[in-house]
DNA sequence: GGTTTACACTAGCGCTTGCTTGGTTGATCT
DNA sequence: AGATCAACCAAGCAAGCGCTAGTGTAAACC
């Protein structure tokens, strides 16, 4: 059969086809498309992939493996406080989601594509990069830096960073960390509030 | 050729095409498919529906535009207090989530399906939609119950709900009123905290 | 110098897809 | 009693799908 681990030339294949996959859509992009794109006959793809499933589940794990690194990497070498941890992992979401746009709109948009096998496999990635994010909310919490349910907390940010790559604009003038700070500002309780001013809910 | 006006069956029948969009994403749900879970054979789709976009669209519109009476008619309902209707329009948004989830699933995951005919129509109808939301938010705004960018805390919160439909689940304790109240409280300045407590980012 | 390996090609199989065509049925209206 | 009409069905077409089989070729290895 053909050969199925990483070489260099899987990898590039890998970027284009979540360029492809974002455009189209997983189901619309052909088999034919794909290999056209690459340079190739759609034939030859199968030299490197088993089958278009498996293509899916690389672009996915490329991006979700990238996340993860670069959060760790992120929170390795920012400051102790827990306002300047939270600063940091949302920080680092929206780059990755910037700089590896094409990969996460796939997680997002085509997850349920996968197989089970590949589901099960990048579902542990997955998890141990919202584990990272519900520790430092988990800080965040004791620190008495926000408040409320830390599972509902947690779900509201990653929902708030995540819908960022429907409307983000990387030409406009706001950059990952603005908005990353932006969003801090909002779930941190009374920032610039002068302390008399509290409102009943 | 066929109908393609608003009849009481064609609702029926765009009501279970949303539930298979669901399940099986537009895209992997066939013509046959849809017509075995209405009862009845795939040529005879075609006389209540153009063709497979149009039912996507039909979907869609049929969800978007609940969301939009539901949410004028709890403004109407609502106090006048900024912080009461930032919590009503919350609430309604969560419960049309939970009721109409179908629906909304698939205009939040195949919105990219539709053809641009179907596309311009239904943008306008979300507009009108997200206005209602920016205009709640320009009011807390203005009474310094939420501080920041108003566009970017209007796209932060949208995120944040829209989120729920990966996560929620409708068995668990959690009511729509409860994530409401507890996302209002996120993003409201000072909640709970004693006056003296402030941190600083 | 012969064998292996990586990568590409051509050709096409078997199947599914959205959609069309032409016709039947039973209820409703005049 | 005849006409109309919505609703459905059986049959199938043309196109496109993922994927396979078998082959060619140039570089790498022993």
């Amino acid at each position: 059969m053909n050969v199925v681990n990483e070489s260099p030339r899987r990898k590039e294949l890998t970027r284009l086809a979540a360029q492809l996959f974002v455009q189209e859509g997983f189901d619309r992009t052909t088999v034919r498309m794909l290999a056209q794109e690459m340079g190739i006959k759609s034939g030859s793809l199968f030299h490197h992939f088993r089958d278009k499933q498996e293509i899916l589940a690389a672009v996915i794990e490329e991006g979700t493996q990238n996340a993860l690194t670069l959060a760790r990497q992120a929170l390795e070498e920012c400051g102790d406080s827990a306002s300047e941890r939270l600063h940091a992992m949302a920080k680092a979401h929206l780059e990755t989601l910037l700089t590896d746009r094409n990969a996460h709109v796939v997680a997002l948009y085509e997850w349920r594509r996968l197989d089970s096998a590949a589901r099960d496999h990048l579902s542990h990635l997955r998890d141990a990069y919202e584990e990272l994010w519900e520790r430092v909310i988990d800080e965040a919490l004791a620190d008495g830096l926000i408040h409320g349910d830390r599972f509902l907390v947690s779900r509201f940010v990653m929902g708030a960073l995540n819908w960022t790559v429907r409307w983000y604009d990387p030409e406009g003038p706001r950059k990952p960390e603005d908005l990353a700070h932006e969003l801090v500002a909002m779930i941190t309780s009374s920032t610039r509030t002068p302390p008399g001013q509290s409102t009943k809910v």
